[in-house]
DNA sequence: AAAAAAGTTTAGATTTGTCTAAACTTTATT
DNA sequence: AATAAAGTTTAGACAAATCTAAACTTTTTT
């Protein structure tokens, strides 16, 4: 079956918003899309004529097999590009989303195959997402975010919550990169700000909003 | 100003028809974008208010500056993308085609200028097309077709007429590629077949037909 | 359990890009 | 110069994807 790019962006909008609340609503999904509650009522009912959902009137949508799966080619399809973006063209990662919103949509399979080789088959985005294989799995990384490691524990950062400049902006000011390893040093409890210890650095300071977007993975010892 | 895919596709249609005749008809442009003529007339009209082209009923089509422009910056990125998936990805040149007419209506004006960059700014594609650069410049290759070149005259290959992979095949076979010297020992009056010769190579005999579709550069000696 | 608020769908319209069939214009033929 | 043929445009229709405004359903509040 064929879809339109606008079709694919309704089936990865409610992929992304079913990984945190299984059922989709159309308000959520017209936020998502910057667009009206009355649009979106149109398509999902065009995408559950295609069977590619399970959609009850007044009772939110909810993707099936078929929309898991296209929902992860394309997925996968944006994150390889990302990589190719940063890792080829040198792209910093704030300006690569819109980029791959439109590359994602090419649609030659044999493309993406030769593409996931050239650039090595990496398994993560440059913002630490994981990137679906051919079949449409991917590594789960038991990430949490930074306010919640332990004092002491050491971890290394495994990608970010936004893609926003702001947020590059302020990670790289404080020399933090995906990779970096680091431990938390001490907690404020007055405003949960945190500081934070990378080897070779002085210690930084990051606010509870911030540790927040930053995930880490715990570091065996 | 913003074009759809559709508009792009006839700005690019009738520029490639207008290289080799001046003033484009409704019929030649239906089917080159294998569509009909009163959908061509429809998009004539929206080009023209738009200004990106001189239109008169029963007159037939001609892109103006900014037509030619805009004709050119979708040329470049068709060719920067084609030379990517033969050079990077590994493709032959016969399957590019298609992919590079989905690539180039990706927008990103930084995008291209990054990839010719990382392409180390190549001039012709692997078809032997010249690659217009940022301004909508290209080398004008001073070719003929190879049943054109003199006998005993030494030229180099620097493009082919089509882009069908049975050109491509008969290609392979006899060892010819773009770049591939050569000079004509033979012409057979009988059928306009001649026979050419490759260095480290025994003698190899085109058709006409095939030899028209061959385009050679003469090598000042 | 009514009423109000929030959320969702329907109805009808709009734009883009296409189509077929009919009408029209230009070119070729006799 | 009239007629036929070829080419082109107009008129009216349709699907995709969107919108606004009105109607409807579910949830929350009082």
């Amino acid at each position: 079956m064929n879809f339109s790019i606008a079709e694919e962006n309704y089936i990865k909008a409610i992929w992304h918003l079913q990984q945190s609340d299984n059922n989709v609503t159309t308000n959520e999904l017209a936020a998502e899309l910057q667009t009206k509650p009355a649009s979106v009522t149109d398509m999902l009912k065009r995408l559950k004529g295609k069977k590619m959902l399970y959609y009850e009137p007044y009772y939110g949508v909810k993707l099936n097999a078929d929309g898991k799966k296209l929902a992860l080619a394309i997925i996968r399809k944006h994150r390889l590009w990302e990589f190719f973006l940063v890792e080829k063209l040198k792209f910093n990662w704030d300006e690569v989303h819109a980029i791959a919103e439109e590359l994602e949509h090419v649609s030659s399979i044999e493309l993406i195959q030769r593409l996931d080789h050239f650039l090595g088959n990496p398994r993560f985005d440059p913002h630490g997402d994981p990137i679906p294989d051919h079949s449409g799995k991917m590594e789960i990384i038991h990430q949490i975010s930074l306010d919640q490691l332990k004092e002491n524990q050491q971890a290394i950062v495994t990608g970010v919550g936004d893609q926003s400049s702001s947020l590059l902006d302020v990670l790289n000011k404080k020399k933090i990169s995906i990779g970096t390893k680091l431990e938390v040093k001490q907690r404020f409890e007055y405003d949960h700000s945190i500081e934070i210890k990378i080897r070779n650095q002085p210690l930084v300071t990051l606010s509870e909003q911030l540790a927040k977007k930053i995930y880490v993975k715990v570091v065996p010892s």
